[in-house]
DNA sequence: TTCCTTTCCGGCAACGTTACCGGAAACGTT
DNA sequence: AACGTTTCCGGTAACGTTGCCGGAAAGGAA
């Protein structure tokens, strides 16, 4: 069906040359006539030429791809990391195989595997949410795969780890709540198995605290990261008696929700309600009203990722993992109310 | 630094028999004692072996792999049909290889020649909007390699297509502007070389002509897909003493820019200027106001691509090109005018 | 002239796997 | 008992490339 790409041994017969002398030219290798040298890329680029990568591969038992698994690319916040990636591993010679799991554990298992047969010199992961045992994941590493993780992290696994600081962020969030005049602050969490959600959850309850706020446990909703959940949860919070009158997101998606169930409830944001998201999934400027979200500096966790992998590959095995926390920007747009006072 | 992976030969060896055996079990062939091939996938799986499909692809001259090549996947759409592409072609045992272009010419021939390195065995493609020529593509094609384009199409390019009726979709978004009242319609077209531009565009001129409207090229505005763009062309238009009343957007990020640009001119949606865009981008139903948008079936048309290529694949060099047509729908949300009358 | 160095090239094994071929052993038939 | 058939297995050549090793030819120095 395909018609058999051109090898060297093709160039090799038209030159009357050997392989070897073929392959020199090509890879630009010292022991070579530079005569000789043009014409074979000459032909190559005539017979338009593509090495075999496979081949080449299995011979140099080197692959030079890195993978990059995400829990799902549907929203902005993983392509933009990827992104990141590709722009250092690229210019390192690397090219990135991408995988999706779509929030499926048994589906990341699988993408995992493939991603071993496929020979990747190394992983850069963010685990699903239904990610709960890591034996996979441990086990390619036993193997001596470089893993390096970021966004979803736990504390289980052993590797280079990026991560932005989703306490704080959480604490400036709340604490801006605070600031603008709330006195009731609802949180809708993610998933329990992720440091993030506990991070952002534990940024919450020390603003709180910091501010002499009670904790209130049953206002405290676990959205996970499931369609319509945040909806269902929001809409439970409006019924309440002593309704919140502010909503912490865990992140924007879940925000969005419920931005649009509170206005179904006919409630005003942020006048009666108000509401801050975290990443800065880039609709949120665009939602009515825009979002005041906690920004994430996607791109940058993408770089940061690949160049610690890319360090882990060139240092071998004594490399030892380094985790690597980046900062987030509070960025105040409409969703909530103007700050009162100076802090 | 990776320690080494298992291979047939050290199964072979523990177990004291040859490679060809192990191989035989390992890919269930017919001529095996039951007993040895249990032994042996008992082991390669205590050892946790992983077929190197490197040697495998190289052996066999079959990869399994499809390649899917997109212009971006920041927006929704694009991620959205790779997921129906994985979908199908997973189902029938292919891999698929992610490669995205950055909207870049350049890029887009380097990942094509990676594709073709690697050996994809057919190729699911949307061009970037500075495409403009084709050898490459066209390069590709010749020594054998089947290929699917999908969303940006050109004519010159031979292969199977799938498509939305553009000329259809922007026919009735712009009749339903005439039906909520507008009067003078401009239109935010795209990127002149996408046949998909050109359609819309003309279904636009002749839901005009339809309704034996004038039409007004210094209206039409090429916005092309550059970020920024569409903002200074709505502002243009506003600045016009003649200022249209409605606004066709050839998609909806697009249609978002110009729907902050006409917020920032303090106009009213839809009651000075109505709004259409195309492509229900998910987070079109939460700007505010919602835009009114043609709906393309992402999924779907990810299912469609694959299944198309993996007929080609099939049916090897007989099989003859496709083309299939998705229908579009036309959902209205807030930032047009109710309609007026029934039609 | 002889010897040594440099320049350039070809031969060959290997990477891990598959597919074909041939053959030994066990079984069944007459 | 002799023969054919089946069952199972091992040997081996490829797939396209790289990298080492050895060697021929050409050049330089004495």
């Amino acid at each position: 069906m395909r018609s058999k790409q051109p090898t060297i041994w093709d160039i090799a017969i038209k030159l009357n040359v050997s392989i070897s002398t073929v392959s020199r030219a090509l890879r630009n290798a010292p022991d070579i006539n530079p005569d000789t040298k043009k014409a074979v890329l000459d032909l190559a680029h005539e017979l338009d030429y593509q090495p075999n990568t496979i081949a080449t591969s299995l011979r140099k038992n080197k692959t030079d791809i890195i993978g990059v698994l995400v829990p799902e690319f549907v929203h902005a916040y993983f392509p933009n990391v990827i992104l990141g990636v590709q722009e250092v591993a690229n210019a390192a010679g690397y090219k990135v195989m991408i995988g999706q799991s779509n929030e499926s554990l048994e589906i990341e298992k699988h993408n995992l595997q493939a991603m071993l047969s496929s020979r990747v010199e190394g992983l850069i992961m963010a685990i699903t949410r239904e990610t709960n045992e890591y034996e996979h994941i441990q086990s390619a590493q036993r193997k001596g795969l470089p893993v390096v993780f970021f966004n979803r992290i736990v504390d289980e696994l052993q590797g280079s780890k990026v991560l932005v600081d989703d306490y704080r962020g959480a604490f400036r969030a709340v604490e801006h709540l605070i600031q603008t005049g709330c006195r009731r602050i609802a949180h809708l969490a993610g998933p329990e198995n992720l440091t993030m959600s506990r991070n952002r959850l534990n940024g919450y309850i020390d603003a709180l605290k910091a501010h002499a706020f009670p904790i209130d446990e049953t206002i405290i909703m676990p959205c996970d990261f499931v369609e319509g959940k945040a909806r269902f949860c929001t809409q439970q919070l409006l019924n309440r008696p002593d309704r919140p009158d502010a909503l912490f997101a865990v992140n924007d998606p879940t925000a969005i929700e419920a931005l649009v169930c509170i206005q179904e409830n006919g409630l005003s944001i942020p006048d009666e309600i108000s509401l801050v998201g975290f990443s800065n999934a880039p609709h949120s400027a665009f939602v009515t009203p825009p979002l005041t979200s906690v920004v994430q500096p996607t791109n940058e966790i993408g770089r940061v990722a690949a160049r610690l992998l890319l360090r882990q590959l060139a240092e071998g095995p004594d490399f030892v993992p380094e985790t690597q926390t980046l900062d987030t920007t509070l960025v105040i747009r409409k969703s909530t109310q103007p700050v009162l006072r100076a802090v």
